[in-house]
RNA sequence: GCCCACAUAGCUCAGUCGGUAGAGCACUUCCUUGGUAAGGAAGAGGUCACCGGUUCAAAUCCGGUUGUGGGCUCCA
């Protein structure tokens, strides 16, 4: 007898092969109808799959994550029999399950447009409706190359051609289209209920630029139709959250066609701006850092020799005045290396730490700009640090301590950490690209910091710490970095008299936390949907009259408020105060302190906050204070 | 930069078959002085992104440019 192990632990026994599917079939005619795959001793498997010896066995559903997983990947597959139904001469390539979702990737020269989704997804939804049944079969490498040419299927053959020859491979067909697959996959088309097809995109052949580009359709799916409702609903609700959406209904910024990739400022998001320089400003005097400011454009023999004229001179604004080339400066460590060369520097008095609020252009491409989160001009809370190797780490570990305290103080704490080594084209000997990327990876170690690490991504001059967070639909954006250089002190002449006498060339590390206060003020927008905290809120508390009689009452409390260094305005306008109640609290704005008869005799404003909370009467002397103190208990 | 879309009033959007432009909100004025998320009335507001073409006639069709959006590539 064949013993057959559930995940409870309970037994059950066959004196024959059974399928997978018909185990569960045999456990109970509902779960039967569920069973998309199984996983036999951890290894998952199609529903078709015979267990032919004792086995531990778990059915796989809709409701489990690898069940979601094989009815993307089936929805994938059906979209590539759609596509190759309506459009024979498009070719497919390939089709992963990705976060959410899935995409197919089609060469199709004459390309497709948005409409098309439309007939497409109609046509899965007539696939899926027939309920095929989804075949597996095995084919010898060559014989698959040689299948899929004769089909006209050229990508999909020069994939097979990567796979070592002596390789068997499976194959999944449903109706007339079969497609190279690892599996497992539904058994029916019938199992795929609820997809949407997303959007439409390109993307280069084997994600290479030089190579030509394919026709991305991309699609969601789930197990019913419910949940791709509720994720529907889920992606319309982030979208309320988009920086550049909020940034427009809270006046923030603007930008305009004059100025591609470079923000206007408006007075609130200038205050929201300010207010987290201040705070960067404050840190850097308790970390022992000197701010500096250096100039916005440098003539051009710096930047050959600092390498980038070189390396970047295409992603570099220039200009050309009385016969000189200059370069506005799309990185401050140039401008800092020469404020380190101004006078003899010791030993001892490593490490120096430059910071400055560098205001950098690069011309980015026209493609990658995406409001505040990719911009052409932004600005980095930059700082270069000037130490010795034997320094290295230590200022490694404090940057790590200082970059999640920063991110913690605005709220962040899921964080995605990346080390990137050595890339292709680089300088300096390997012995020191070794020494820093141990540095590097020692520093997080020892904080137990979990990180990934991406080989080749380093900077040109030396490896680095990638500090990543989410925005509202789960794009990553690159914020803070730490990064090791060992060359370009060196090419710009940087040195420092040694214990022994000797000149050194100093290690530099290059440190942006925010990274960019653009990009770090968009993502803190999404992530609080433009309800800043009180100590950054551009406008922390409005008075709000109900009728004019109370209006000099008003304006006596704001010059109070004022004083007191709050940042405060009054609605004074002949309105009702529940329309003013609503205006103010479409501003985020935290506390809204409304004045009538009764708190004017009283001297006090009735507080209620931008969430609706009713804080009860205070008196107007206290206010500050207590504005405070509430803000003192919020964040724990 | 590449692929696919999009660009109409300050904002969000409608505008059918080509016939010279519309709504809501916001704004201005008047009425209303109202107690915790939209009081009422009237008015004003547009070179339909820009350049060119087709046509008797273009917001609408075609080409180009710029910008924006979603991806791809890139991101010192």
């Amino acid at each position: 007898l064949m013993k057959v192990t559930l995940p409870d632990s309970s037994i059950r026994e066959y004196s024959t092969p059974m399928t997978v599917g018909e185990v569960a079939a045999d456990i109970g005619p509902g779960l039967a109808k569920a069973t998309l795959a199984g996983s036999v001793n951890g290894r998952l498997v199609d529903a078709s799959f015979a267990i032919t010896e004792d086995a531990d066995l778990r059915i796989i559903t809709g409701k489990d994550p690898e069940g979601l997983e094989i009815i993307r990947h089936s929805c994938a597959h059906l979209l590539a029999q759609a596509v190759k139904e309506l459009y024979p001469d498009a070719q497919v390539t390939i089709g992963p399950v990705i976060e959410d979702g899935f995409y197919y990737d089609f060469a199709y020269p004459a390309g497709f447009a948005e409409a098309d989704l439309a007939r497409i997804e109609e046509r899965m939804s007539e696939l899926a409706s027939a309920g095929s049944p989804v075949g597996r079969l095995t084919m010898g490498r060559d014989e698959a190359i040689a299948y899929f040419r004769g089909l006209g299927e050229e990508y999909k053959a020069q994939i097979i051609e990567d796979i070592p020859a002596d390789e068997e491979l499976s194959l999944y067909r449903q109706g007339d289209f079969t497609d190279l697959c690892r599996g497992p996959h539904v058994a029916n088309t019938g199992q795929i209920k609820a997809f949407k097809l997303t959007k439409l995109a390109g993307a280069y052949w084997r994600g290479d630029s030089k190579n030509e580009m394919l026709q991305r359709i991309y699609g969601t799916a789930w197990p019913d139709k419910k949940s791709l409702d509720e994720h529907l609903h889920r992606l319309e609700e982030a979208e309320k959250r988009d920086h550049r959406r909020i940034g427009k209904e809270l006046d923030l910024y603007h930008f305009q066609e004059e100025a591609p990739g470079m923000v206007f400022w408006h007075r609130d998001g200038w205050s929201l701006y300010t207010a987290v320089e201040a705070y960067v400003r404050n840190l850097l005097t308790e970390y022992d850092y000197q701010e500096v400011h250096t100039p916005q454009m440098l003539d051009r023999s710096l930047w050959e020799r600092s390498g980038h004229w070189d390396k970047f001179r295409q992603n570099m604004f220039t200009t050309h005045v009385d016969d000189r080339d200059y370069a506005i400066k799309p990185m401050n460590c140039p401008g800092h290396i020469q404020l380190f060369n101004q006078g003899l520097k010791s030993y001892r008095e490593l490490p120096i730490r430059i910071a400055e609020f560098g205001i950098v252009h690069r011309n980015e491409p026209s493609g990658t700009l995406h409001g505040l989160m990719r911009a052409r001009r932004f600005t980095q809370d930059d700082a270069h640090v000037f130490c010795t190797e034997d320094q290295l780490q230590s200022e490694v570990s404090t940057l790590i301590e200082l970059t999640y305290r920063m991110y913690k103080d605005f709220g962040f704490s899921d964080i995605e950490v990346a080390l990137s080594t050595r890339p292709q084209e680089r300088v300096g000997e390997d012995a020191l690209w070794d020494r820093a990327e141990k540095a590097l990876a020692d520093a997080l170690e020892e904080k137990n910091i979990p990180y990934t690490v991406q080989p080749g991504e380093g900077a040109f001059y030396g490896p680095k710490h990638e500090f990543v967070l989410r925005d509202s639909i789960g794009r990553r954006w690159q914020c803070g970095t730490i990064q090791v250089d060992f060359s370009m002190p060196g090419r710009l002449g940087a040195s420092y008299v040694a214990e022994d006498g000797s000149k050194k060339v100093p290690v530099m590390i290059h440190r942006a936390i925010l990274g960019s206060l653009e990009r770090f003020i968009g993502i803190l927008i999404e992530d609080t949907e433009g309800k800043m905290p009180f100590w950054l809120a551009p406008v922390q508390t409005i008075l709000l009259n109900i009728t004019d009689k109370q209006a000099d009452f008003v304006r006596e409390t704001e010059n109070l408020l004022k004083k007191q260094g709050l940042r405060v305005e009054s609605d004074l306008r002949n309105e009702k105060i529940g329309y003013k109640i609503r205006q103010s609290t479409l501003r985020r704005i935290p506390y809204l302190l409304v004045v009538g008869d009764r708190e004017k005799a009283e001297g006090t404003v009735a507080v209620r906050t931008r969430d609706g909370q009713d804080l009860g009467t205070i008196p107007v002397t206290e206010l500050h204070q207590r504005l405070l103190g509430l803000e003192a208990g919020a964040r724990h």
